[in-house]
DNA sequence: GCCAATTAGTCGGGAGTCAAACTATTTGGG
DNA sequence: CCCAAATAGTTTGACTCCCGACTAATTGGC
């Protein structure tokens, strides 16, 4: 944008994009449903503004981060843990350890399971994902307020366990 | 499956899927972020249960209900509202014209965009989807907490305002 | 009328998910 | 011991959802 015909000086519709021209949300605009998804979209979105260039992903975060706090878990755990099926985990642990930054070994006292562990560069990258991880889960505090922090925790953990299935 | 090997008849191995052995979320499990996100999709899921049969996915009700709540809309109108490119659009609205829920019709004043309204058989089945999806609500609420709703709707707003990009 | 801007819709690709089938390994009952 | 069942992980295929780039149609200022 900025110029283009240098006699048209303004008028060129400011960026302006769609704006969402009021809409009656109605009922569905008092719902916890709706509003959980679009937070939890812009948080996606948010980090991932964040972190361009890197790896993005809150997800790869977050296994990077279990490897490390739990050195030697199994993919079948780590699955579990972030709840997802352990065939959506294979490709991105593929790539993690084609960077070099995980390391799978078998285990000596099952060897049809996995240990998964962080190389020293795997360390490196996660403290970076984990200084944008701070600073954005500290904007998001902000906005929650500090108050209600452990509040809003204590309620989404109820959700979650209250429609575990 | 079922059946194969007729001697085999029992032993299917108990669903029992993983149950997560004790791992250290450490810094991790205390963020709002992570939390926000197995929240959102405790509640996807728990309201797809729901609906089994019939439409689903939380984003189509959204769909009629913002068009029964906004007869003419356009379809850029309507995307914006959800927050969706509208290319992700086209094919839900293909799909509920298919089926005879929504007309599209030029609109006269801009022969470029479609207005969008619901059929009978469209408001049909999004009064059906509203009693599945006034029933969700019903068991969020009862998680969170009658008096914790507000403050948290209020909360994500903040959220999702403050994000904003 | 003409043409630049706007809009709807298509196409292609990518990311992410799961279920089912498969391989390799371990376990436990006979 | 042996072999059938169970388990960890991989592969494959289908599906969903998203976006950016593109095409086609239309409008409105000049």
């Amino acid at each position: 944008m900025a110029r283009r015909s240098a006699a048209r000086l303004k008028t060129v519709t400011p960026p302006e994009p769609a704006l969402a021209r009021d809409i009656d949300f109605g009922w569905l605009g008092g719902t916890v449903g709706l509003h959980l998804r679009l937070a939890q979209e812009a948080a996606f979105q948010a980090y991932a503004r964040r972190t361009t260039g890197i790896d993005a992903s809150p997800w790869r975060f977050a296994v990077l981060y279990l490897i490390d706090a739990n050195p030697g878990l199994t993919q079948g755990d780590l699955a579990a843990a972030i709840r997802r099926n352990t065939s959506s985990l294979t490709p991105v642990l593929d790539d993690l350890c084609r960077l070099g930054y995980v390391v799978r070994e078998r285990l000596v006292s099952d060897r049809r399971a996995y240990t998964l562990t962080l190389t020293p560069a795997g360390q490196a990258v996660m403290a970076e994902l984990m200084a944008s991880a701070v600073a954005h889960e500290r904007e998001l505090d902000r906005l929650v307020g500090r108050g209600n922090r452990s509040d809003l925790i204590r309620t989404l953990k109820r959700v979650i366990a209250g429609l575990e299935e």
